[in-house]
RNA sequence: GGGUGUUUAGCUCAGUUGGGAGAGCGACGGCCUUACAAGCCGUAGGUCGCAGGUUCGACCCCUGCAACACCCA
């Protein structure tokens, strides 16, 4: 075998399977589904996805191995917003805007983009070694999922769960359209509380002080309201102030809502621009008056002076206005929450306007039940109050945006404004008995692209047609996604499904962490701090990584900085580890934590793990090529036993961390097999017998099927996770051997065996790791090397050990590398020594002329006291009443035994130090 | 302000019914031992955030505090 070079074998395996359609779901298994989580249709793919992607085909690979008739079903989504913004900013590039095509040219536009571009992402998959199904690879606007999209929202409003109304929405004044709660980010930011005067109405040369943060928009100002039980305002309730800058004159109200520790005590009430405002509005009747055009300029409801106005230059307008008036009272720093656009970035807007919601009480109790009965579940179980928060607090969902691409809002208005919903405009004209010369127009609006998310796991599916695919599929057993995702989608999947199917979307939800960079922090285009998974698989040098990371910033002045970080973080750019070395890293990561460093020395260890069981293969093809092997359970010997017992609790271990979606336990219970026991134990211990001519040849013959047939086992275990070189070695394991199968991928997935886990042998070599490694450390401590033999004897040893000495002194004597090696007699005395204890047994290294006294009195020394600290502990457990008394018996027996065990081996210990101390 | 989570070796993290503190990387020392130097052998390093409590016994359970992170308002 040549060196281990993965960018030699994964691209051809990956087409090898593809096209033998090795990804579809197959047999009369039991039904096992997963609906990919669709990415952008013209993204890329991101470490997040990486992660979560490597994680469900290790549990699709798994499934199918196991027999079921798997399918991980395969699509995009549409992404409305984002992709309408990147084709506008192309289109600005060109110096046109949107409205200069008109909505058809756009939109033809943007399927362009779309059809340039929509291949990344599904090449990226593949790279990655993704078993998806791509023959039904499905896209949100595509014909199926527009007509699911069609039937679920004509019926949602039959069922009166839709409806349109005017509303204070979150406004985007840069993007025109509304936005979702979830679509608006807010932060913290420096700005002021600006404290007014209000001049009451009767006596003006008194006044009310409001405080507000956003002084212009005291123009759509209809009350002033103070809190009920405010002795400082009581008298005042319901008399009237004059709004400056306006001739209007408004009423002091009293409600609940107003907090008195704030400002003055004293608010202003702006119904239609602020949410809270607005249901205080709500409460009191109030006028809402708009002062707003849809850019966030000044309307024609405020004064002449400030129409047309920018909103933040109409605030200083205001606010120098206000002063000159001498109403302006102070002005303070203050921090404010600040909601932002999360695609735009421009502060958003509460504003009033014409949008479609659904009703979503009533689809929500569903959906809290399911998961409160259990039908649904939460992996890990802590998730689950995310989401009840959020569901027992939700609110009804804005689902119209002001833009083009997407689903358009299956709604007609005539001349009088009157709307008619349906599924087409014909629908529309023969349910309501319309005339050919009533002039219907649809409704300009799309969809909020979550709403035909919300609708994947059937929509994929074939649904409204009853399909087979979903009669078999649905419900999916799994969702893999991450936390930040929960409210967009996964509440939303879990109410439209079980309204329109009347079943739960899956039954398990693993809810990943979030993977940052090695500082914790959030990876991100504008941090520049993003790593794409392909570099790590394919590698890059810093100058590429630079280019990448600094290129088309929203903020250039950052690239300098950028750039440093990243020549300190990789100053010799990234080494190609392969996809094989990055999904076992995200195994390894995939913990219960929230969030996960991704480090890439962790990248490192793994891609050197590969290595270590290619080369391991590169070993068992070496000795057993062209050479008899076979299975003979007789001749095996009890180190073959042994493995083979390691290997079934492997296989146990990994079945059961599989079933508890614990990767992490898989891929640590898979690399301590596979690296501590079979290469630096099995393999080592195959040496001697495989290339002696003393050994019989049907014990020769017994090691090398072991070698393959442990060999091959662990290829099909570890499949899941390293698709792609288990598949390149599993192809050169001996046909007798591995079936007769075409791939790895469709082979039986290994099953734990009970009968094969031997305690005898696991016993017998622990004592054989025990004596090599005891004579390993006195080589180590005395820095003697493995070309100088040493003499090694044995003293105290019980009737098992004489057996065992005897039984693997060959083995032994490959791995110590002794001038001899054998038991001091009974009555003589112990030569000067280095010593190791192996139970009541010692293991002494006579040493006369090299050992090292002061180091070797040293060593006992810590020993020693490590010991009598351990004594101590013991004693004082022992010797408690208590403990005796009240901890269960067997927890006591224990403690006594080892408190022997303890007291023997230290005074072995001391005479050992005794005696060299007694060494000239 | 409310909620959730985190705090264990220099770094990144395991530690699943409360009963002997672990791994990888890094550090140090020694090895080209015919699968692998992307390797092998060995060593050092931790009052398990702080303070109480429950218990015969606490990294683990309870209370409080601190720092950090995220979510919601």
């Amino acid at each position: 075998m040549d060196k281990y070079q993965p960018q030699d074998i994964e691209q051809a395996w990956y087409e090898t399977w593809e096209t033998n359609n090795y990804f579809a779901p197959s047999g009369n298994g039991t039904p096992f589904s997963i609906a990919i989580p669709p990415p952008n249709v013209t993204g890329t793919l991101h470490m997040g996805h990486a992660f979560q992607h490597s994680l469900v085909d290790s549990l699709i690979r798994f499934h199918r191995m196991k027999g079921d008739n798997t399918l991980w079903q395969m699509g995009t989504d549409h992404a409305g917003i984002a992709t309408q913004m990147i084709v506008t900013e192309q289109l600005a590039a060109e110096g046109k805007r949107p409205t200069d095509l008109g909505r058809e040219k756009f939109l033809e536009r943007v399927w362009e983009w779309k059809e340039t571009s929509g291949g990344t992402i599904t090449s990226q998959l593949r790279r990655l070694g993704a078993s998806l199904h791509w023959e039904t690879e499905r896209f949100t606007l595509d014909e199926g999922l527009s007509r699911a999209v069609l039937e679920v929202f004509v019926r949602l409003y039959e069922d009166g769960l839709i409806y349109r109304g005017k509303r204070l929405v979150n406004w985007d004044p840069v993007l025109k359209t509304s936005l979702s709660d979830l679509e608006v980010e807010s932060e913290e930011e420096p700005g002021h509380l600006w404290h007014l005067r209000y001049p009451l109405a009767d006596t003006p040369d008194q006044y009310l002080i409001v405080a507000t943060t956003r002084p212009e928009t005291m123009l759509g100002d209809t009350a002033v309201a103070v809190h009920p039980d405010d002795e400082r305002y009581t008298g005042l309730v319901g008399k009237e102030v004059i709004l400056p800058l306006t001739d209007r004159r408004i009423p002091v109200i009293a409600d609940p809502y107003v907090d008195r520790e704030f400002g003055t005590g004293c608010v202003k009430i702006t119904p239609a621009h602020d949410f809270n405002d607005y249901d205080m509005g709500q409460r009191h009747e109030l006028a809402l008056i708009n002062i707003l055009n849809d850019d966030a300029t000044i309307n024609d409801n405020a004064p002449q002076k400030y129409r047309g106005l920018d909103r933040f230059e109409a605030r200083k307008a205001v606010v120098a206005d206000l002063e000159r008036l001498g109403l302006l009272e102070k002005t303070e720093d203050h921090k404010l929450p600040v909601p932002r656009g999360e695609r735009s970035g421009v502060v958003i807007e509460p504003y009033l306007s014409d949008q479609w919601f659904v009703k979503i009480k009533p689809l929500a109790e569903p959906a809290i039940k399911a998961v409160e009965d259990g039908d649904i579940e939460f992996v890990p179980r802590n998730y689950e109050n995310t989401y009840f928060v959020w569901m027992r607090n939700i609110q009804d969902w804005n689902i119209s945006r002001q833009q083009w691409w997407g689903h358009r809002i299956p709604a007609w208005y005539d001349a009088d404004g009157n709307v008619y919903v349906a599924r087409s405009e014909q629908e529309a004209r023969a349910q309501h008995d319309l005339s050919d010369d009533v002039v219907l127009s649809q409704d300009d609006d799309v969809l909020d692209t979550w709403f035909s998310s919300a609708l994947w796991t059937f929509s994929t599916l074939g649904w409204p047609e009853q399909t087979p695919e979903l009669e078999t599929f649905h419900s999916t057993d799994v969702m893999v996604t991450g936390h930040d995702i929960i409210t967009f989608w996964v509440s939303r999947m879990i109410m439209m499904t079980l309204k329109f199917i009347g079943e739960v979307p899956f039954k398990k939800i693993y809810v990943t962490g979030m993977v940052t960079d090695a500082e914790g922090q959030k990876q991100s285009k504008s941090r520049g701090n993003g790593l794409d998974p392909l570099d790590i698989i394919d590698g890059i040098s810093l100058d590429d990584l630079i280019a990448k990371r600094t290129d088309n910033l929203m903020q250039p002045r950052m690239a300098e900085r950028i750039a440093k970080n990243t020549r300190k973080e990789f100053p010799d750019g990234i080494k190609a580890f392969g996809t094989d070395a990055l999904r076992f890293t995200f195994y390894a990561i995939a913990t219960r934590s929230r969030t996960i460093r991704f480090d890439m020395n962790r990248v490192e260890g793994y891609r050197n793990f590969c290595n270590k069981l290619w080369n391991a293969a590169n070993y068992v093809f070496l000795n057993t090529a062209d050479k008899p092997f076979s299975q003979n359970d007789e001749a095996a010997d009890v180190v073959d036993r042994w493995i083979v017992a390691e290997l079934h609790r492997t296989i146990a271990a990994v079945n059961q961390a599989m079933e508890t979606y614990r990767f992490d336990l898989a891929a640590k219970a898979l690399y301590e097999f596979i690296w501590d026991e079979f290469c630096d134990w099995y393999v080592e211990l195959t040496k001697p017998i495989l290339n002696s001519p003393d050994v019989p040849a049907d014990l020769i013959e017994a090691k090398r099927y072991t070698l393959l047939s442990v060999l091959e086992q662990i290829l099909r275990l570890a499949h899941p996770f390293i698709p792609f070189m288990t598949e390149e070695i599993w192809q050169q394991i001996p046909a007798q051997v591995r079936s007769q199968g075409k791939t790895i991928m469709l082979q039986a997935y290994p099953e734990s065996d009970a009968a094969r886990i031997d305690e005898q042998a696991i016993s017998d070599v622990a004592w054989i790791k025990d004596v090599v490694t005891g004579s390993r450390n006195i080589r180590g401590e005395m820095d003697i090397s493995l070309a100088k033999p040493i003499p090694v004897i044995f003293s105290n040893g019980s009737d098992e050990d004489q057996r065992r000495l005897e039984e693997y002194r060959s083995l032994l004597t490959f791995l110590i590398r002794p001038s001899d090696i054998g038991w001091l007699e009974p009555d003589a005395p112990k030569p000067p020594a280095s010593t190791h204890l192996i139970g009541e047994m010692e293991l002494l290294v006579p040493l006369a002329g090299l050992i090292d006294k002061d180091a070797e009195i040293a060593r006992l020394d810590k020993e020693i006291e490590r010991k009598e600290k351990e004594q101590q502990r013991t004693e004082g457990k022992v010797g408690n009443k208590n403990f005796v008394e009240k901890a269960p018996p067997e927890v006591v027996a224990k403690e006594r035994d080892k408190l022997t065990e303890i007291r023997s081996a230290l005074a072995k210990l001391r005479q050992q130090r005794a005696d060299v101390v007694e060494l000239e």
